[in-house]
DNA sequence: AAAAAGTAAGTGGTCGGACCACCGGATCAT
DNA sequence: ATGATCCGGTGGTCCGACCACTTACTTTTT
Protein backbone atom coordinates (compact mmCIF):
# COMPACT_ATOMS: atom_id res chain seq x y z
CA UNK A 1 0.00 0.00 0.00
CA UNK A 2 1.20 3.30 -1.10
CA UNK A 3 0.73 6.74 0.90
CA UNK A 4 -0.96 9.15 -0.91
CA UNK A 5 1.11 12.10 0.71
CA UNK A 6 -1.23 15.02 -0.39
CA UNK A 7 -3.87 13.07 -2.29
CA UNK A 8 -7.33 13.62 -1.51
CA UNK A 9 -8.65 12.42 1.65
CA UNK A 10 -11.25 10.18 1.47
CA UNK A 11 -14.84 10.87 1.37
CA UNK A 12 -17.31 10.03 4.27
CA UNK A 13 -18.49 6.56 3.51
CA UNK A 14 -20.91 7.24 6.78
CA UNK A 15 -22.19 4.29 7.56
CA UNK A 16 -26.24 4.37 8.19
CA UNK A 17 -25.92 3.33 11.89
CA UNK A 18 -23.35 6.64 12.66
CA UNK A 19 -25.78 9.14 10.64
CA UNK A 20 -28.63 7.56 13.54
CA UNK A 21 -25.98 8.13 16.06
CA UNK A 22 -25.20 11.88 15.51
CA UNK A 23 -29.27 12.43 14.68
CA UNK A 24 -30.20 11.62 18.04
CA UNK A 25 -27.00 12.64 19.96
CA UNK A 26 -27.72 15.96 19.06
CA UNK A 27 -30.64 16.24 19.99
CA UNK A 28 -30.29 14.72 23.32
CA UNK A 29 -27.41 16.80 23.78
CA UNK A 30 -29.11 20.07 22.54
CA UNK A 31 -32.03 19.39 24.43
CA UNK A 32 -34.30 19.13 22.44
CA UNK A 33 -35.28 15.83 23.73
CA UNK A 34 -35.48 16.40 27.74
CA UNK A 35 -34.09 13.86 30.21
CA UNK A 36 -36.93 10.84 31.09
CA UNK A 37 -38.35 11.42 27.22
CA UNK A 38 -39.19 8.02 25.62
CA UNK A 39 -37.73 7.56 22.55
CA UNK A 40 -40.21 5.99 20.04
CA UNK A 41 -40.09 2.44 19.71
CA UNK A 42 -37.51 0.48 17.46
CA UNK A 43 -39.78 -0.14 14.56
CA UNK A 44 -40.80 3.44 14.88
CA UNK A 45 -37.80 4.96 14.58
CA UNK A 46 -36.77 1.79 11.59
CA UNK A 47 -39.41 3.12 10.07
CA UNK A 48 -39.17 7.18 10.73
CA UNK A 49 -34.99 6.89 9.50
CA UNK A 50 -36.34 4.40 6.55
CA UNK A 51 -33.94 1.72 7.55
CA UNK A 52 -33.74 -1.72 9.24
CA UNK A 53 -34.57 -2.34 12.77
CA UNK A 54 -31.29 -3.89 13.29
CA UNK A 55 -29.58 -1.08 12.40
CA UNK A 56 -31.71 1.34 14.87
CA UNK A 57 -30.90 -0.71 16.91
CA UNK A 58 -27.10 -0.60 16.62
CA UNK A 59 -27.23 2.91 17.04
CA UNK A 60 -29.19 2.90 20.17
CA UNK A 61 -26.62 0.39 21.36
CA UNK A 62 -23.74 3.35 20.94
CA UNK A 63 -26.07 5.63 22.45
CA UNK A 64 -26.54 3.24 25.27
CA UNK A 65 -23.03 3.04 25.96
CA UNK A 66 -22.48 6.53 25.73
CA UNK A 67 -24.75 6.57 28.71
CA UNK A 68 -26.90 8.69 26.81
CA UNK A 69 -29.84 6.57 26.73
CA UNK A 70 -31.25 3.96 28.89
CA UNK A 71 -32.96 0.48 27.09
CA UNK A 72 -35.21 -0.77 29.07
CA UNK A 73 -36.46 -4.48 28.14
CA UNK A 74 -40.12 -4.24 27.43
CA UNK A 75 -40.30 -0.70 28.13
CA UNK A 76 -38.46 0.92 25.62
CA UNK A 77 -35.77 3.79 25.18
CA UNK A 78 -35.03 6.49 27.50
CA UNK A 79 -33.33 9.76 27.32
CA UNK A 80 -30.74 9.90 30.33
CA UNK A 81 -29.04 13.04 31.80
CA UNK A 82 -26.02 13.59 30.15
CA UNK A 83 -24.61 15.64 32.65
CA UNK A 84 -25.51 13.10 35.28
CA UNK A 85 -23.98 10.27 33.56
CA UNK A 86 -22.33 10.65 30.33
CA UNK A 87 -18.60 10.23 30.06
CA UNK A 88 -15.79 12.49 28.71
CA UNK A 89 -16.36 11.21 25.14
CA UNK A 90 -18.89 14.16 24.87
CA UNK A 91 -16.47 16.72 25.09
CA UNK A 92 -16.07 17.03 21.70
CA UNK A 93 -20.05 16.99 21.03
CA UNK A 94 -20.35 19.75 23.65
CA UNK A 95 -17.35 21.64 21.76
CA UNK A 96 -19.08 21.80 18.61
CA UNK A 97 -22.89 22.14 20.24
CA UNK A 98 -24.91 24.51 17.61
CA UNK A 99 -22.54 23.76 14.87
CA UNK A 100 -19.69 26.50 16.09
CA UNK A 101 -17.20 26.10 18.93
CA UNK A 102 -18.61 26.62 21.86
CA UNK A 103 -16.04 28.96 23.65
CA UNK A 104 -16.70 28.67 27.14
CA UNK A 105 -16.49 24.45 26.65
CA UNK A 106 -13.05 25.42 24.69
CA UNK A 107 -11.75 27.15 27.64
CA UNK A 108 -13.26 25.24 30.53
CA UNK A 109 -11.26 22.47 28.72
CA UNK A 110 -8.08 24.83 28.65
CA UNK A 111 -8.52 24.98 32.05
CA UNK A 112 -8.31 21.36 32.57
CA UNK A 113 -5.25 21.08 30.64
CA UNK A 114 -3.98 23.48 32.81
CA UNK A 115 -4.39 21.24 35.72
CA UNK A 116 -3.89 17.64 34.53
CA UNK A 117 -0.61 18.40 32.37
CA UNK A 118 1.84 19.73 34.68
CA UNK A 119 1.66 17.56 37.20
CA UNK A 120 1.46 14.85 34.52
CA UNK A 121 4.86 16.03 33.68
CA UNK A 122 5.99 16.19 37.36
CA UNK A 123 5.10 12.70 37.78
CA UNK A 124 7.09 12.09 34.35
CA UNK A 125 10.24 13.76 35.83
CA UNK A 126 10.14 11.70 38.93
CA UNK A 127 9.37 8.12 37.83
CA UNK A 128 10.40 8.12 34.00
CA UNK A 129 12.27 5.08 33.11
CA UNK A 130 15.27 5.09 30.80
CA UNK A 131 13.52 3.37 27.99
CA UNK A 132 10.91 6.10 28.58
CA UNK A 133 13.14 8.87 27.86
CA UNK A 134 14.80 7.73 25.11
CA UNK A 135 11.79 7.21 23.45
CA UNK A 136 11.15 10.89 24.18
CA UNK A 137 14.49 11.59 22.91
CA UNK A 138 13.91 9.74 19.66
CA UNK A 139 10.47 11.43 19.35
CA UNK A 140 12.48 15.28 18.93
CA UNK A 141 14.69 13.93 17.61
CA UNK A 142 13.34 12.76 14.31
CA UNK A 143 10.56 15.67 13.99
CA UNK A 144 10.47 18.57 11.32
CA UNK A 145 8.16 21.57 10.78
CA UNK A 146 5.56 19.31 8.91
CA UNK A 147 5.56 16.59 11.61
CA UNK A 148 5.85 18.95 14.32
CA UNK A 149 1.96 18.68 15.52
CA UNK A 150 2.16 14.56 15.22
CA UNK A 151 5.07 14.94 17.22
CA UNK A 152 3.66 17.01 20.14
CA UNK A 153 1.20 14.87 20.49
CA UNK A 154 3.33 11.81 21.03
CA UNK A 155 5.08 13.80 23.37
CA UNK A 156 2.67 14.15 25.43
CA UNK A 157 1.54 10.41 24.97
CA UNK A 158 4.97 9.02 26.30
CA UNK A 159 4.90 11.84 29.25
CA UNK A 160 1.65 10.47 30.29
CA UNK A 161 2.90 7.24 30.40
CA UNK A 162 6.00 8.04 31.84
CA UNK A 163 4.37 9.48 35.07
CA UNK A 164 3.07 5.85 35.88
CA UNK A 165 -0.40 6.74 36.02
CA UNK A 166 -2.40 5.14 33.58
CA UNK A 167 -5.31 7.03 34.47
CA UNK A 168 -3.62 10.50 32.74
CA UNK A 169 -3.40 8.21 29.63
CA UNK A 170 -6.53 7.82 29.57
CA UNK A 171 -7.68 10.61 30.26
CA UNK A 172 -5.11 12.42 27.48
CA UNK A 173 -6.26 9.90 24.94
CA UNK A 174 -10.15 11.24 25.75
CA UNK A 175 -9.24 15.25 24.76
CA UNK A 176 -6.28 14.41 21.96
CA UNK A 177 -8.39 12.16 20.28
CA UNK A 178 -10.46 15.40 18.61
CA UNK A 179 -7.88 17.57 18.93
CA UNK A 180 -7.04 17.94 15.73
CA UNK A 181 -8.31 20.44 14.14
CA UNK A 182 -7.08 22.74 17.05
CA UNK A 183 -4.01 21.23 16.29
CA UNK A 184 -3.81 22.21 13.10
CA UNK A 185 -4.93 25.73 12.89
CA UNK A 186 -1.91 25.52 16.25
CA UNK A 187 0.72 25.30 14.20
CA UNK A 188 -0.33 27.10 10.76
CA UNK A 189 1.40 29.74 12.65
CA UNK A 190 5.21 28.88 12.29
CA UNK A 191 5.75 31.38 15.29
CA UNK A 192 4.08 28.44 17.17
CA UNK A 193 6.44 25.60 15.48
CA UNK A 194 9.14 27.24 16.65
CA UNK A 195 8.30 28.06 19.77
CA UNK A 196 6.85 24.11 20.50
CA UNK A 197 10.03 22.77 19.40
CA UNK A 198 12.10 24.73 21.96
CA UNK A 199 9.74 23.68 24.38
CA UNK A 200 10.41 19.98 23.50
CA UNK A 201 14.32 20.40 23.94
CA UNK A 202 13.38 22.11 27.44
CA UNK A 203 10.98 19.26 29.02
CA UNK A 204 12.65 16.60 27.60
CA UNK A 205 16.03 17.89 29.51
CA UNK A 206 13.84 18.25 32.34
CA UNK A 207 12.60 15.41 32.55
CA UNK A 208 16.18 13.60 31.79
CA UNK A 209 17.62 15.27 34.52
CA UNK A 210 14.69 14.00 37.23
CA UNK A 211 13.48 18.06 38.07
CA UNK A 212 9.77 17.44 38.61
CA UNK A 213 9.52 21.05 39.43
CA UNK A 214 10.84 22.36 36.72
CA UNK A 215 9.21 20.29 34.05
CA UNK A 216 6.27 20.90 35.76
CA UNK A 217 6.88 24.74 35.47
CA UNK A 218 7.93 24.75 31.89
CA UNK A 219 5.03 23.05 31.02
CA UNK A 220 2.93 25.71 32.65
CA UNK A 221 3.94 28.39 30.94
CA UNK A 222 3.69 26.42 27.58
CA UNK A 223 0.60 25.62 27.98
CA UNK A 224 -0.69 29.27 29.20
CA UNK A 225 1.15 30.78 26.19
CA UNK A 226 -0.72 28.40 23.82
CA UNK A 227 -4.46 29.11 25.76
CA UNK A 228 -3.43 32.52 25.52
CA UNK A 229 -2.50 32.19 21.49
CA UNK A 230 -5.51 29.73 20.71
CA UNK A 231 -8.28 31.92 21.84
CA UNK A 232 -7.33 34.42 19.82
CA UNK A 233 -6.74 32.84 16.88
CA UNK A 234 -10.54 31.26 17.51
CA UNK A 235 -11.79 34.49 17.75
CA UNK A 236 -10.97 35.57 14.32
CA UNK B 1 -43.61 2.63 42.84
CA UNK B 2 -42.54 1.78 46.08
CA UNK B 3 -39.32 1.97 47.05
CA UNK B 4 -37.57 -0.93 48.36
CA UNK B 5 -35.84 -0.27 51.24
CA UNK B 6 -33.98 -3.20 52.21
CA UNK B 7 -35.58 -5.50 49.84
CA UNK B 8 -32.90 -8.08 47.72
CA UNK B 9 -31.04 -6.58 44.64
CA UNK B 10 -32.16 -7.77 41.05
CA UNK B 11 -30.53 -10.76 40.07
CA UNK B 12 -28.12 -10.31 37.24
CA UNK B 13 -30.10 -10.45 33.68
CA UNK B 14 -27.34 -10.63 31.87
CA UNK B 15 -27.91 -10.46 27.66
CA UNK B 16 -25.65 -12.06 25.83
CA UNK B 17 -24.21 -9.59 23.84
CA UNK B 18 -23.16 -8.38 27.09
CA UNK B 19 -21.21 -11.32 27.90
CA UNK B 20 -19.59 -11.35 24.86
CA UNK B 21 -18.59 -8.05 25.34
CA UNK B 22 -17.09 -9.19 28.81
CA UNK B 23 -15.03 -12.15 27.44
CA UNK B 24 -13.38 -10.50 24.52
CA UNK B 25 -12.64 -6.95 27.43
CA UNK B 26 -11.09 -9.18 29.79
CA UNK B 27 -8.88 -10.91 27.07
CA UNK B 28 -8.09 -7.33 25.23
CA UNK B 29 -6.77 -5.58 28.27
CA UNK B 30 -5.09 -8.54 29.62
CA UNK B 31 -3.26 -8.42 27.09
CA UNK B 32 -4.15 -12.46 25.74
CA UNK B 33 -4.97 -11.01 22.25
CA UNK B 34 -1.95 -8.59 21.28
CA UNK B 35 -2.85 -4.80 19.88
CA UNK B 36 -2.64 -5.67 16.13
CA UNK B 37 -3.86 -8.99 15.92
CA UNK B 38 -7.01 -9.82 13.85
CA UNK B 39 -10.15 -10.99 15.54
CA UNK B 40 -11.88 -13.80 13.86
CA UNK B 41 -14.70 -13.18 11.74
CA UNK B 42 -17.99 -12.29 12.53
CA UNK B 43 -19.47 -15.87 11.17
CA UNK B 44 -16.86 -17.48 12.94
CA UNK B 45 -16.93 -15.80 16.23
CA UNK B 46 -20.81 -16.32 16.56
CA UNK B 47 -20.15 -20.27 15.96
CA UNK B 48 -17.40 -20.12 18.42
CA UNK B 49 -19.88 -18.40 21.06
CA UNK B 50 -23.30 -20.31 19.65
CA UNK B 51 -24.86 -17.36 19.49
CA UNK B 52 -26.12 -15.66 16.03
CA UNK B 53 -23.89 -13.00 14.06
CA UNK B 54 -25.96 -9.87 14.98
CA UNK B 55 -25.67 -10.67 18.82
CA UNK B 56 -21.58 -10.90 17.47
CA UNK B 57 -22.03 -7.26 15.82
CA UNK B 58 -24.03 -5.48 18.72
CA UNK B 59 -20.87 -6.85 20.95
CA UNK B 60 -18.24 -5.65 18.34
CA UNK B 61 -20.15 -2.55 18.22
CA UNK B 62 -19.90 -2.17 22.05
CA UNK B 63 -16.17 -2.68 22.17
CA UNK B 64 -15.29 -0.51 18.75
CA UNK B 65 -17.02 2.76 21.06
CA UNK B 66 -14.80 1.89 23.95
CA UNK B 67 -12.37 2.27 20.97
CA UNK B 68 -10.64 -1.56 22.29
CA UNK B 69 -11.28 -2.70 19.00
CA UNK B 70 -11.23 -0.90 15.07
CA UNK B 71 -14.01 -2.64 12.94
CA UNK B 72 -12.72 -2.24 8.92
CA UNK B 73 -15.34 -2.87 6.42
CA UNK B 74 -14.11 -5.96 3.87
CA UNK B 75 -11.10 -6.69 6.01
CA UNK B 76 -11.81 -7.20 9.76
CA UNK B 77 -11.52 -6.66 13.40
CA UNK B 78 -8.26 -5.46 14.59
CA UNK B 79 -7.65 -4.92 18.65
CA UNK B 80 -6.15 -1.61 19.24
CA UNK B 81 -3.94 -1.10 21.91
CA UNK B 82 -6.20 0.86 24.82
CA UNK B 83 -3.08 2.50 26.13
CA UNK B 84 -3.42 4.82 22.78
CA UNK B 85 -6.59 4.84 22.14
CA UNK B 86 -8.68 3.70 25.61
CA UNK B 87 -11.08 6.62 27.24
CA UNK B 88 -11.71 6.67 30.73
CA UNK B 89 -14.43 4.04 30.47
CA UNK B 90 -12.13 1.56 31.52
CA UNK B 91 -10.97 2.64 34.70
CA UNK B 92 -13.10 -0.45 35.89
CA UNK B 93 -11.71 -2.72 34.25
CA UNK B 94 -8.20 -1.45 34.90
CA UNK B 95 -9.12 -1.70 38.37
CA UNK B 96 -9.91 -5.40 38.74
CA UNK B 97 -7.71 -6.51 36.12
CA UNK B 98 -7.30 -9.72 37.06
CA UNK B 99 -10.30 -10.52 39.10
CA UNK B 100 -8.71 -8.38 42.24
CA UNK B 101 -8.31 -5.12 42.80
CA UNK B 102 -5.27 -3.64 41.63
CA UNK B 103 -3.82 -1.47 43.98
CA UNK B 104 -1.63 0.23 41.75
CA UNK B 105 -4.28 0.81 39.67
CA UNK B 106 -6.41 2.27 42.89
CA UNK B 107 -3.40 4.17 44.18
CA UNK B 108 -3.48 6.07 40.50
CA UNK B 109 -7.22 6.78 40.94
CA UNK B 110 -6.49 8.08 44.39
CA UNK B 111 -4.14 10.57 43.39
CA UNK B 112 -5.50 12.03 40.68
CA UNK B 113 -9.35 12.58 42.91
CA UNK B 114 -6.71 14.74 44.72
CA UNK B 115 -5.68 16.48 42.17
CA UNK B 116 -9.17 17.33 40.63
CA UNK B 117 -11.50 17.61 43.64
CA UNK B 118 -9.72 20.09 45.38
CA UNK B 119 -9.34 22.37 42.32
CA UNK B 120 -13.06 21.87 41.87
CA UNK B 121 -14.32 23.18 45.01
CA UNK B 122 -12.29 26.04 44.89
CA UNK B 123 -13.99 27.12 41.37
CA UNK B 124 -17.11 25.75 43.09
CA UNK B 125 -16.54 28.44 45.62
CA UNK B 126 -15.37 31.18 42.85
CA UNK B 127 -18.46 30.33 40.52
CA UNK B 128 -21.44 29.09 42.55
CA UNK B 129 -24.68 30.62 42.24
CA UNK B 130 -27.33 31.12 44.68
CA UNK B 131 -29.65 28.11 43.34
CA UNK B 132 -26.41 25.63 43.58
CA UNK B 133 -26.00 27.10 46.97
CA UNK B 134 -29.71 25.97 48.30
CA UNK B 135 -29.06 22.72 46.31
CA UNK B 136 -26.16 21.74 48.35
CA UNK B 137 -27.53 22.80 51.41
CA UNK B 138 -30.70 20.66 50.87
CA UNK B 139 -28.42 17.58 50.36
CA UNK B 140 -26.66 17.86 53.31
CA UNK B 141 -30.23 18.78 55.69
CA UNK B 142 -32.01 15.77 54.54
CA UNK B 143 -29.00 13.20 54.66
CA UNK B 144 -28.81 10.73 57.81
CA UNK B 145 -26.08 8.00 58.26
CA UNK B 146 -28.54 5.85 55.98
CA UNK B 147 -27.95 7.81 52.81
CA UNK B 148 -24.48 9.16 53.43
CA UNK B 149 -22.86 7.54 50.85
CA UNK B 150 -25.21 8.50 48.23
CA UNK B 151 -25.45 11.91 50.02
CA UNK B 152 -21.79 12.37 48.95
CA UNK B 153 -22.07 11.48 45.89
CA UNK B 154 -24.47 13.78 45.10
CA UNK B 155 -22.50 16.65 46.91
CA UNK B 156 -20.05 15.99 44.86
CA UNK B 157 -22.17 16.27 41.37
CA UNK B 158 -23.64 19.86 42.55
CA UNK B 159 -20.12 20.66 43.73
CA UNK B 160 -18.62 19.86 40.15
CA UNK B 161 -21.72 21.34 38.53
CA UNK B 162 -21.33 24.45 40.49
CA UNK B 163 -17.52 25.02 39.45
CA UNK B 164 -18.65 26.21 36.19
CA UNK B 165 -16.87 23.26 34.35
CA UNK B 166 -18.85 21.03 32.43
CA UNK B 167 -15.24 18.69 32.12
CA UNK B 168 -15.03 18.39 36.33
CA UNK B 169 -18.93 16.99 35.97
CA UNK B 170 -18.22 14.88 33.04
CA UNK B 171 -14.72 13.70 34.35
CA UNK B 172 -16.83 12.87 37.93
CA UNK B 173 -19.40 10.90 36.17
CA UNK B 174 -16.36 8.20 34.82
CA UNK B 175 -15.21 8.16 38.36
CA UNK B 176 -18.56 7.59 40.27
CA UNK B 177 -19.93 5.64 38.25
CA UNK B 178 -17.87 2.43 39.15
CA UNK B 179 -17.25 3.43 43.05
CA UNK B 180 -20.35 2.11 44.43
CA UNK B 181 -18.43 -0.78 45.77
CA UNK B 182 -15.85 1.47 47.50
CA UNK B 183 -18.19 3.23 48.98
CA UNK B 184 -19.76 0.96 50.50
CA UNK B 185 -16.81 -0.30 52.58
CA UNK B 186 -15.68 3.12 53.21
CA UNK B 187 -19.09 3.82 54.77
CA UNK B 188 -19.50 0.75 56.72
CA UNK B 189 -17.40 2.39 59.31
CA UNK B 190 -19.07 4.63 61.74
CA UNK B 191 -16.47 7.24 62.44
CA UNK B 192 -15.99 7.95 58.54
CA UNK B 193 -19.87 8.38 58.72
CA UNK B 194 -19.05 11.28 61.28
CA UNK B 195 -16.33 12.71 60.06
CA UNK B 196 -18.00 13.21 56.25
CA UNK B 197 -20.79 14.81 58.05
CA UNK B 198 -18.18 17.07 59.30
CA UNK B 199 -16.76 17.58 56.40
CA UNK B 200 -20.06 18.46 54.32
CA UNK B 201 -21.01 21.21 56.72
CA UNK B 202 -17.15 22.57 56.36
CA UNK B 203 -17.08 22.98 52.39
CA UNK B 204 -20.64 23.89 52.57
CA UNK B 205 -19.27 26.69 54.57
CA UNK B 206 -16.31 27.08 52.70
CA UNK B 207 -18.61 27.63 49.41
CA UNK B 208 -21.26 29.68 51.00
CA UNK B 209 -19.30 32.26 51.64
CA UNK B 210 -17.48 31.92 48.50
CA UNK B 211 -13.66 31.40 50.21
CA UNK B 212 -12.16 29.06 47.44
CA UNK B 213 -8.93 28.45 49.47
CA UNK B 214 -10.24 26.99 52.02
CA UNK B 215 -12.77 25.19 50.24
CA UNK B 216 -9.88 23.66 48.65
CA UNK B 217 -7.58 22.98 51.30
CA UNK B 218 -10.94 21.51 53.16
CA UNK B 219 -10.95 18.75 50.55
CA UNK B 220 -7.53 17.86 50.13
CA UNK B 221 -7.66 17.55 53.80
CA UNK B 222 -10.42 15.00 53.59
CA UNK B 223 -9.16 13.39 50.95
CA UNK B 224 -5.97 12.23 51.89
CA UNK B 225 -7.74 11.01 55.21
CA UNK B 226 -10.14 8.74 53.55
CA UNK B 227 -7.59 7.97 50.56
CA UNK B 228 -4.65 6.72 53.82
CA UNK B 229 -7.98 4.82 55.41
CA UNK B 230 -9.06 3.25 52.19
CA UNK B 231 -5.92 1.80 51.72
CA UNK B 232 -5.61 0.10 55.08
CA UNK B 233 -9.16 -1.12 54.75
CA UNK B 234 -8.43 -2.42 51.35
CA UNK B 235 -5.19 -4.12 52.12
CA UNK B 236 -7.74 -6.59 54.60
C1' DA C 1 8.53 -8.83 -18.64
C1' DA C 2 5.65 -5.31 -16.78
C1' DA C 3 1.44 -3.13 -16.19
C1' DA C 4 -3.43 -3.11 -16.37
C1' DA C 5 -7.77 -5.24 -16.08
C1' DG C 6 -10.62 -8.66 -14.45
C1' DT C 7 -12.07 -12.29 -11.13
C1' DA C 8 -13.04 -14.80 -6.94
C1' DA C 9 -13.05 -15.34 -2.02
C1' DG C 10 -13.43 -13.43 2.48
C1' DT C 11 -15.33 -9.98 5.46
C1' DG C 12 -18.23 -6.30 7.41
C1' DG C 13 -22.98 -3.71 6.53
C1' DT C 14 -27.87 -3.91 5.75
C1' DC C 15 -32.10 -6.12 5.08
C1' DG C 16 -36.75 -8.34 6.30
C1' DG C 17 -39.24 -11.10 8.81
C1' DA C 18 -39.87 -14.36 12.51
C1' DC C 19 -40.09 -15.72 17.31
C1' DC C 20 -38.85 -15.25 22.30
C1' DA C 21 -38.61 -12.60 26.84
C1' DC C 22 -40.18 -8.98 29.49
C1' DC C 23 -43.20 -5.24 31.32
C1' DG C 24 -47.51 -2.87 32.40
C1' DG C 25 -52.17 -2.45 32.53
C1' DA C 26 -56.84 -4.48 31.97
C1' DT C 27 -59.71 -8.13 33.15
C1' DC C 28 -61.36 -11.83 35.75
C1' DA C 29 -61.93 -15.00 39.70
C1' DT C 30 -61.62 -15.48 44.55
C1' DA D 1 -59.22 -5.80 48.13
C1' DT D 2 -56.25 -9.46 46.47
C1' DG D 3 -54.20 -12.35 43.43
C1' DA D 4 -54.13 -14.79 38.82
C1' DT D 5 -54.50 -14.50 34.04
C1' DC D 6 -54.44 -12.50 29.67
C1' DC D 7 -52.90 -9.26 26.17
C1' DG D 8 -50.65 -5.60 23.64
C1' DG D 9 -46.37 -3.15 23.23
C1' DT D 10 -41.47 -3.32 23.45
C1' DG D 11 -36.71 -4.89 23.49
C1' DG D 12 -33.58 -9.35 22.63
C1' DT D 13 -32.26 -12.99 19.59
C1' DC D 14 -32.34 -15.69 15.58
C1' DC D 15 -32.17 -16.96 10.56
C1' DG D 16 -30.87 -16.50 5.96
C1' DA D 17 -30.19 -13.55 2.26
C1' DC D 18 -27.91 -9.94 -0.35
C1' DC D 19 -24.95 -5.71 -0.81
C1' DA D 20 -20.34 -3.19 -0.36
C1' DC D 21 -15.64 -3.27 0.38
C1' DT D 22 -10.89 -5.23 0.45
C1' DT D 23 -7.36 -8.35 -0.86
C1' DA D 24 -4.98 -11.61 -3.48
C1' DC D 25 -4.74 -13.99 -7.50
C1' DT D 26 -5.38 -14.61 -12.54
C1' DT D 27 -5.77 -13.06 -16.97
C1' DT D 28 -5.16 -9.91 -20.49
C1' DT D 29 -2.93 -6.21 -22.62
C1' DT D 30 1.03 -3.45 -23.69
Amino acid sequence: MKKPVAMFKPLNKTKLHQEIVEQLKNRIINREVAPGDKLPAERALAEMFQVNRSTVRQALGKLESMALVEIRHGEGVFVKDYLESGSLELVQELLFKKGALDMAVFKNLMDLRQLLVPEMAWCAAKNRTDAEMEKIERIIASTNEQTMAAADMQLHHVIARASGNVLYVLMLNAFTTQMNAYYQLYFSDPDNIAETRRFHTDIAEAIRHRQPDRAKQIMQTVLASAAGKSVKMLAA
